[in-house]
DNA sequence: GGCCTTGCCGCAACCGCTTGCAGCGCCTAC
DNA sequence: GTAGGCGCTGCAAGCGGTTGCGGCAAGGCC
C-alpha cells in the first residue's frame, strides 16, 4: 500500500511530528526542514490517511448537505454551488436525500451524520420546531437554505418580493386574469417556498384591487407534466386567464407545451413567466424570475465555515440574495378583448 | 459529545471488544451479552465513530465514483441508482467531477481518492491506456460503466446493436433518408458512445443499401439547444430527410422545438427518434430507445462489491444490459412524395 | 559569563475502534 | 480423572495520524 508518515519521517530524517506539523503548513517548521519533508513525501508519493488524521484531530473534514428529491434541478444547482467551495477548503460533502417515503423521519431519528460531519447544510427543507430542537442538541453546527425565521444561520431569496415583481410584470403589461400556478411536489415534504410566492401573486394583485380568483390558482405539482395538465385545466375555464405565472420554469415549460398544443399563441394570447431561471429557460425564450442558485449554495458553505469556526455564539446571519426579472419572449401585452375572443375559439376547435 | 465504546462497555460491564463484536452482529457472541450490549448503546444513543472504524478495520466503506459532467441526466441517474444499492450496504459515495477544464489530468495525477476509497466506479469516461496503468498499478478495484473491453470490470448497453434497432425502426417506417444528430458534449472529454451509435446508424442503412450522407450528419453537442441547432441546419438542406435519429433525447427535444418551430408535422413530415428514454420523453411522446439508466448504476455497484471482496483474481465480467424501443408518437411512416414537397414548401415560408 | 527568551523539534499520549491471541469455564470422550 | 475441544470473553497491540509539553541550541540582554 501507500506510504504511511513514518516512512516519510524516516527519509527526512525528522520525526513524525515535524512531518505532520511541515506537511500542513503550521508556522513553526523551519524551512530548510520543510523542504526536506515535502521532497520526501513527494518521492514517496505520500498522502495523508484521511481517516486516521480525521481520528486523530477530531475534525471531520466533511460537511452533509440534506436535499429533498436530489432530482430537481434547483437543489442539483444548490448543491453544485456548495460542493465547489467546500472542494476549494478540502472538505468532503455527504448527501442525504430526504425525499423518499420515510426518508426525513428515519433520518431526522437516526441522525445518521453523526461523528461524520463538521457541520451541515439543509437546503429548503421546513423544519418543526421538533426538527430543530433534534439539531439543536446534537451540537452541529447547521446552516440552512431557503428557511427563513430559524434558529439557524440562512441564505434565500426573498420569494414573496420576487412573486410580487413577476405578477407586476404581467399587470403591467395590462393583464387583469393573471393565474398561478404552484402547488406542492409529489411526496411527503411541504415547501415553503410555493407559499410565499402564492402570497407575492395575491399582493401584487391587491395593489391593483384585483380579488385572486379560486379558479385561477392552480397545482402544478412543480413538474413538466403537472404544469401541463394545470394549464389544461386553466384553458378549459369558461373565460381562461390571459396571464400565467408559474412557481417553477418546469411547470411553466409544461404549460407552453400545452399552449402550443392548444393553439393558443404566446404571448399574443397568453402570456407566461416562469421562476428559477432554469438551464432551458433561455433556449424556450421563457420570461422568469432568475435567482442565483448556485451562488445560494456557495453562501451557504460561506456560512457554514463561520458556523464551524465560530462556534456555537454569535449572531445567526440571515442573507438574503437578490432575484431579478429576466424578460423574454413569453409575455407580452394583454390581449385586446377581441383577440381575445379569437384565441378562445381556436383552442376549443 | 456523543458516547464513545468504551462509556457503552463499562454500561454494559463487558470489555470494548466483545461491544464492538456485538454491536456489528459477529457471531461469537452470547445472545444474552449481547443484548446487554444492544441495550446499552441504546440508552446512551451510541453511534460509532466511523473514522476510528476505517482506520483500525482498513475499510474506508466508501467508494468513489468519477463521473464527466455531473450536470447531465443519463450520469446523475447511474450515479443514483449506484448510490441506493451502496448505501444499503453501508458505503458512504464520493464524487468526482471530471468535466471541469484541467479536472481529468488533475485527477489522474493526485488520484485524490487514494486511502479514502474501497473501490471505484468509473461512469462512461474512456480511459487510455496509461490511465488505466495508473489506475491498475495502484491497486483499487475499479469498474466502468460504459467502458468496453477495457481491464476492469464493466457493466454497459450495446450502443452499436441499439442504434441499428432505432435506426431500422425509421427504415422500417419506409423512410430513405434519415439523418442523425451526434457529436460530442462540449468539454474536453471524448465519449465512446457517440461514436458506437453512429456506427449502429450506418450499418443499419448499410444493411438496406443506403449510403449514410455526409450532409444528413450533423453535430448537437449532445444539449438541447445543440440539437435544435443541428435541425435547422438540416431543414436547410435542400433536401432535408424526413426522419432523425438523434444519439440522446436531449438532442431530439430540441429538434422537436426546431421542427414546431418551423411549422413542420411530427412524425407526419419528419419523425424523430432519441436515445436514452429521459424522464421527460414520455411527456413529449418521443419514440426512443430505452436504455435502463438506474439499472447500469445498481449493477456497477454490485460488480464493485464482488471485486473489493474477490481482491484481485478472477475474470472481470462485462456486463451487457438490455435496451429496448419505446414507441411513442414522433416516429411515423414517411411522407408520399407529394406531402414531402408540401412540407418543404411550408418550412421555406 | 549567566540568564532568559525564542524558535524548532521530538517524545509520547492520545483519538476510538478492530482483531489476533490467550484464557477460562464447561462439556464430551476416553 | 484427565485430556481435548468448544464457546465466549478480555487483553493489548495496533491503525496512522495530531498535539501539548518539554528540551535543546542559539541569540540577546544585563
Amino acid at each position: 500500500m501507500g506510504a504511511s508518515i513514518s516512512d516519510v519521517a524516516a527519509r527526512a530524517g525528522v520525526s513524525v511530528a515535524t512531518v505532520s506539523r511541515a506537511l500542513r503548513g503550521l508556522p513553526n517548521v523551519a524551512e530548510p526542514t520543510r523542504g526536506r519533508v515535502l521532497s520526501a513525501a513527494r518521492e514517496l508519493d505520500y498522502v495523508a490517511n484521511p481517516n486516521a488524521s480525521r481520528l486523530a484531530a477530531g475534525r471531520t473534514m466533511t460537511v452533509g448537505m440534506v436535499v429533498p428529491l436530489l432530482s430537481r434541478w434547483f437543489f442539483t444547482q444548490v448543491v453544485a454551488g456548495a460542493q465547489s467551495v467546500l472542494a476549494a477548503a478540502g472538505y468532503d460533502v455527504l448527501l442525504y436525500d430526504v425525499g423518499g417515503a420515510g426518508a426525513r423521519d428515519r433520518f431526522f431519528r437516526r441522525l445518521p451524520f453523526r461523528k461524520r460531519v463538521d457541520g451541515i447544510v439543509i437546503v429548503d427543507l421546513p423544519l418543526t420546531a421538533c426538527e430543530q430542537d433534534v439539531l439543536e442538541t446534537d451540537g452541529t453546527p447547521v446552516v440552512t437554505v431557503g428557511l427563513t425565521g430559524s434558529r439557524f444561520s440562512n441564505v434565500g431569496i426573498d420569494n414573496v418580493a420576487a412573486a410580487r415583481t413577476a405578477t407586476r410584470h404581467l399587470l403591467n403589461l395590462r393583464h387583469t386574469s393573471v393565474a398561478l400556478l404552484s402547488g406542492q411536489p409529489v411526496g411527503s415534504v411541504r415547501f415553503s417556498a410555493p407559499l410565499q410566492r402564492r402570497r407575492g401573486w395575491q399582493q401584487a394583485l391587491a395593489e391593483r384591487g384585483i380579488a385572486a380568483r379560486d379558479d385561477l390558482e392552480v397545482d402544478g405539482g412543480f413538474s413538466i407534466s403537472g404544469g401541463a395538465q394545470a394549464m389544461a385545466q386553466l384553458l378549459a375555464l369558461g373565460d381562461p386567464p390571459t396571464a400565467v405565472f408559474s412557481g417553477s420554469d418546469e411547470m411553466a415549460l409544461g404549460a407552453l407545451k400545452t399552449l402550443a398544443d392548444s393553439g393558443v399563441r404566446v404571448p399574443a394570447d397568453c402570456s407566461v413567466i416562469g421562476f428559477d431561471d432554469h438551464d432551458v429557460a433561455g433556449f424556450f425564450g421563457l420570461t422568469t424570475m432568475h435567482q442565483p442558485v448556485a451562488q445560494l449554495g456557495e453562501v451557504a458553505a460561506s456560512l457554514l465555515f463561520d458556523a464551524i469556526r465560530g462556534g456555537g455564539g454569535g449572531p445567526r446571519p440571515d442573507v438574503v440574495l437578490p432575484t431579478t426579472l429576466r424578460m423574454r419572449s413569453t409575455t407580452g401585452p394583454a390581449p385586446v378583448p377581441a383577440a381575445t375572443a379569437g384565441r378562445r375559439a381556436a383552442a376549443i376547435s
